[in-house]
Order: structure tokens, then C-alpha cells, then sequence
DNA sequence: CGCTGTATTGACATGCCTCAACAAGTGTGG
DNA sequence: CCACACTTGTTGAGGCATGTCAATACAGCG
């Protein structure tokens, strides 16, 4: 078994079981992973998109550039993450990625996707699945950024990392790292870096979560939901079985 | 040819040319539509989720209702589209869906998407080059919903629906039909109505839309899309072909 | 013809932004 | 191992976009 191996198909057998052929299949996404280095960036908007990668180890981001200056960062990609599902059916990049630390990543041609469809249907249920979670998860920002005040926001924000980090480095902890500058923090969630800090001090002041460099502790986590507005009716435990097992 | 009956297929037609076996089973999804009255909840937040729907007539929206008694809404449906396709991977609907006005729906099991799988490579890649132009389209309403000013926010709203609704409807005309209250504008753009309000009178001043009950005219196309940083990368004409050709 | 929901307008409050100065950490080369 | 530059975070003062509340106007509909 190369599963232990892999973190993508560590991440795909949270949807569903996977056949010795489907590992095998999933396996040429992981060809020949590349080293590269943070702040180094896999791709800018508008760049052609002939190909996807998965994310081995490191952290990395998506964003978008506006008209006016601003930044807007879209997704935090974390190990196991596939890059660039979102421009799937598009010609051209509708965001650039950008490593947060070092990492290595491994890129394959849309080509493989599309021969999954073709052989695997348990790949294709559980691609689908991924996809919709990332809606859902989307979705969730979208949310948090209409909706909510800065405290909110960041709270909301924190939380959605610690429960996704949880997933895959499930340690009782009640604290995550988050190697975010305040600065990355600010354009994810619409706010300036100033501000970021303000509410990274209130929040502290308030015994809601305490930080020092990229360490953040939650004491109370109920606590810090309630503020938060947070709802985890999207975590992975409650999605549906993918389909009625009749095969792999 | 059931083509210029159903929308379903025509949306679908959009993507990739169609065999005659993918419409019958697209033709599925369409069974038994039943007519529904403005205002109509078709589902609400944590409803169990066992079908999609697609939309034959009429106006609809999804929302998400906030603890702090606010409203966000996340999507508004036109005929064709497919509701509900968010919720795929979850036994929970995230999101209500509500009907805007008069309309006709018609429910199928999550067991028929799942059967398309399995029986047409086609439709599986058109499916997921949907679900992809959502998620697109969805990260740029966050963009929007982020970064923009209410200006901004609502010229790029409007010329999101004008640029939708040319799609289906080709009609060459500068205005369009948007039958939204601004209560509704207001949650679609994380606004407050009274703004929006505002915001409408001071577009129209300064003479870049034009608007009398649900008539929304568009003078100099141009200048609102300089307005608002529309970007129109994301049009279905900048989406590649799916896969190369070798089989229907 | 009045009733009910929708839109407009004004006065005032506020959350977040901007700018700017300073502090604290981090890395680099001598 | 220190000195310096650079990046990142903190704090304060003042401004502005948007929110809230409330009163009025308007439109569609029975």
C-alpha cells in the first residue's frame, strides 16, 4: 500500500474506499513532486491552465488582483489539496497560487482528470464530492465576508482552519499553527492588516484566543464558536455516503 | 428533437454537443414538472437533502439565514439551472431556496445524478465544468462581496445577470428585466436596502444605469463595466472544449 | 379608495480605513 | 556575534462609507 505515502489518497478515502486500481489511478497525480520554495508562485491569472497540481507539503494560496490595487485571497491550500480544480473547464487561470513556505508540489495534465471520468466512477463520485465541499466550504467565506464584523470574521476564519487541520492532523490540541502574516490574514478577509491586529488584540483581551508569532490558542472553543457564528454542519461528518455500495 | 423544450438540454448543448442517449437521460432529470407560486419555499437550511431540481420557469434564490437575524443570499437562479447541485456530497441542505416569482420545478433523486456517472462520460465532464463555472462565478461574487464598494457591488451585479441572461435569452437589447426588490438586492450584496436605494439614485445621476421598477437599462455598456471591474473572462466563451473529441 | 409592501430621503452613529510614527522581531554580511 | 536593514506588528488620530432609525412618498391590489 502506497497510502500511507500519499496525502491525496489520504484525502480521498475520507469520501469513500478505494480500490487497489483506483489508488493506482490516483497515484499519476503524484508523479514526480517538485520542491519549491515560499513565496515562489505556481501561476498568475490569466496564465494558460493545461495542468492541476497537488500540494505535498507546504502551505499555499490562491488569490485574485483587483483593478484597484487590492488583493483578494480566495483559498488556503493545504497538504493533500489539489490546485486548481476551480478552472477545470477554462482555458486560462482565473486566479494565481502562491506558496506560503517551502513545500513540494506536483503537477499533472487536466488530460488525467478527464481519464478518471472515463475509468473510475468511484473517482469521479468522490471528485465530485470534493468539488462540492470546496462550494460548500466557499460558500462559507462568502458568508463570512458579507455578513460578519472583523472579530467575527477572524474568529470564523480561525476556527475554519483548526477544524480543517483537524481532519487530516487529528491531535487533541487546542492549538493550531497558522504561519499567516497578518497581512495574508487581512486580505482574506477583507480588512486591513491594522485592523488584523486590532482584533487579534481584542479578541486576546477578551480570553477568546491567545497568539504569540504563528501560535494560536483557543481556550475555549465553544466559546469562540458562539462568537463566531461558526456552524459545522459542513464538516466532512456530515456528508451523505457517495453512493449505494454495489462496487468499489 | 426535444431540444427547444427543455432548458436543461439547452444549457447542457452549451458545454458539448449531446448524443441522443444523453438527452434521454437528461430528459430524466426533467420528469413531472410541477408549478410553484412566487414566494414558495422549496426547501429550508438543515432540510434533509435526497434531490436537485432544475428550474423550468421562473426566478429562484438560495440564502443562508445568520444568527445575527440577518440574510445572505447566495444565488439567483434562472431558468436551466440546475438547484441544489451545492448540496450534492451532504444529506443536509446548507442553503433554502425560494422561488422569486411564478415558476415551474422539477425534482429528481440525487440517485439520477449519480446513474449519469456511470453512463456518460459526457455528461460527467459537462456536469463538472457546471459545478467548476459555479464555483467560478461564486468566487467572484466573493470578490465583489469583499473588496468593492456598494457602487461597484451593484454595477457588477447588475452586468453578472445581464451577462447571464444574454446567454440564454440573445437578444441584442440594452436592458434587461430584473425582477428584484432592493430588500433582496440588499442581501444578495451584503447592503442595507436604504443603501441601495442610494446607491441606484447615484448611478442614475451619474447616468450609468437607468432604472424604473424592474427595468434596468444600460446605456454605455463600457462605462459600467469600467465602473464596477467587471471582467468577463469567466463568459462561457472563454471555457475551453472538455475533452478532446474521440468519443460523443 | 384605502391597505400593504416597497422605495426615497434626512439626520445621526459607527466600524473600519488611512496615514503615520514607532516597536519588535528576523535575516544577512562583516 | 554584532550591526544594520527589512519585514511585520502595534498604537493613535482623524475621516468616510455605510448602517440605523424614522418619517414620508409611492405603487399595486383588493
Amino acid at each position: 500500500m502506497s497510502s500511507e505515502k500519499s496525502c491525496v489518497v489520504r484525502h480521498f478515502r475520507y469520501y469513500h474506499p478505494l480500490s487497489d486500481e483506483d489508488i493506482k489511478l490516483l497515484a499519476r497525480l503524484e508523479d514526480s513532486a517538485t520542491p519549491v520554495r515560499a513565496g515562489t508562485v505556481l501561476w498568475e491569472e490569466r496564465d494558460e491552465a493545461h495542468e492541476f497540481c497537488t500540494l505535498k507539503h507546504g502551505w499555499a494560496f490562491s488569490y485574485r488582483e483587483l483593478e484597484n490595487g487590492t488583493r483578494q485571497i480566495l483559498e488556503i491550500y493545504l497538504p493533500g489539496d489539489i490546485i486548481g480544480l476551480r478552472e477545470f473547464a477554462f482555458s486560462q487561470r482565473l486566479a494565481g497560487v502562491q506558496m506560503i513556505e517551502d513545500g513540494e508540489v506536483c503537477f499533472f495534465p487536466h488530460r488525467n482528470l478527464v481519464d478518471i471520468f472515463r475509468q473510475s466512477f468511484t473517482l469521479t463520485s468522490i471528485l465530485f464530492a470534493i468539488a462540492s465541499r470546496q462550494q460548500v466550504l466557499l460558500t462559507e467565506r462568502l458568508v463570512n465576508l458579507a455578513r460578519r464584523n472583523a472579530r467575527q470574521k477572524l474568529a470564523h476564519f480561525i476556527l475554519e482552519m483548526f477544524q480543517r487541520l483537524r481532519q487530516t492532523e487529528a491531535n487533541g490540541s487546542d492549538s493550531l499553527r497558522l504561519p499567516l502574516s497578518q497581512e495574508i490574514l487581512a486580505d482574506l478577509l477583507g480588512l486591513s492588516p491594522v485592523h488584523v491586529s486590532r482584533t487579534f488584540t481584542a479578541l486576546n483581551d477578551d480570553g477568546l484566543v491567545f497568539r504569540e508569532r504563528y501560535q494560536v490558542k483557543i481556550p475555549d472553543l465553544e466559546a469562540l464558536k458562539q462568537e463566531a457564528g461558526f456552524d459545522d454542519r459542513y464538516v466532512i461528518e456530515n456528508m451523505r455516503p457517495l453512493f449505494d455500495d454495489k462496487e468499489s
